[in-house]
DNA sequence: TCCCAGGATTCAT
DNA sequence: ATGAATCATGGG
């Protein structure tokens, strides 16, 4: 295990701010996560940050994941840009990082995400690797699974996916993991482009539209320009930023000011 | 019973 | 180029 100090990273924040979806806190007050094919525990107590991990692994993978080498401090600087509302979204909010998660498992996930809430897309998920993923265990013993392939979901059929109540989405998912899985997409490529041409060519594939591709682009590829307007956002917008938000004040980073306002509306109401 | 949830697609005008 | 209807499912 390996304990970090860090004044802006909130692993509370970044599990309720709706980005990672196999986050989850256990009963002893940890977090464990699924991703990238393996299984971590998280504990923090105030500021101090513990990673259930070797430091290899923590060096490896999990420093890049939760872009820790990423000085958030230098982005929360420029709330004032935006007025009242943005500094206290910010100051709210100034625990989160934004994720540099699986593309493939963010495509997917988005699409569940749809006209949908965070509860029941954590359950279709969930549900989702339990029959589709490759079950593993941890080095502690802890059974889990890892998120499908596109060759997974390739495999299954429309009603198998509907048993997964994930809805009218399961056609958009089994098509876009044929489209993937038969390179009918330059999906090795997507990592190479950059955020308007990845964005046009996520939009290709069946179940998303403009705010999925969004945030594929954000928390799958980490194009940090992508600003996601969902429900909240354009609520959000439509009451504070009546004459325009000034993304112009936020050049190139502008989708992690977005994450600050989703988490702050979606926290002022859940109350 | 109706409405909403991190919308996208299709079809109408 | 806009606008309404439709798409499953679960919770309030």
């Amino acid at each position: 295990m390996i304990t970090i100090e860090n004044t802006l990273f909130s692993i509370d924040q970044i599990c309720e701010s709706g980005q990672c979806f196999r986050l989850r806190p256990l009963e002893n007050g940890r977090y464990c996560l699924t991703a990238l094919g393996r299984y971590l525990e998280i504990e923090q107590i105030d500021d101090a940050v513990t990673f259930f991990c070797s430091q290899e692994e923590f060096e490896e993978i999990w420093k890049n994941y939760f872009d820790l080498d990423t000085d958030y401090q230098s982005y929360l600087s420029f709330a004032s840009a935006g007025g009242p509302y943005l500094c206290e979204a910010a100051a709210f909010g100034k625990g989160i990082r934004i994720l540099r998660q699986d593309l493939w498992e963010m495509t997917i996930s988005f699409i569940i995400s749809q006209q949908n809430n965070i509860k029941r897309i954590r359950k279709c998920i969930h549900t989702l690797c339990e029959r589709y993923g490759e079950k593993k265990s941890s080095p502690n013993g802890t059974a889990y699974y890892d998120f499908p392939t596109a060759a997974a979901l390739a495999a299954a059929s429309e009603e198998d996916l509907r048993a997964c109540n994930l809805g009218y989405r399961s056609r958009y998912i089994r098509d876009t993991a044929h489209l993937v899985q038969n390179r009918e997409i330059p999906w090795d490529s997507l990592h190479g482009m950059h955020y308007p041409e990845a964005k046009e060519a996520l939009m290709k594939l069946p179940g998303v539209g403009t705010k999925v591709a969004d945030c594929i682009c954000l928390f799958g590829l980490h194009h940090l320009e992508a600003f996601p307007i969902d429900t909240h956002i354009r609520q959000v917008l439509e009451r504070h930023y009546p004459d325009g938000f000034p993304y112009e004040s936020f050049p190139g980073f502008a989708g992690i000011l977005q994450q600050y306002i989703f988490y702050y509306d979606l926290k002022s109401k859940d109350a």
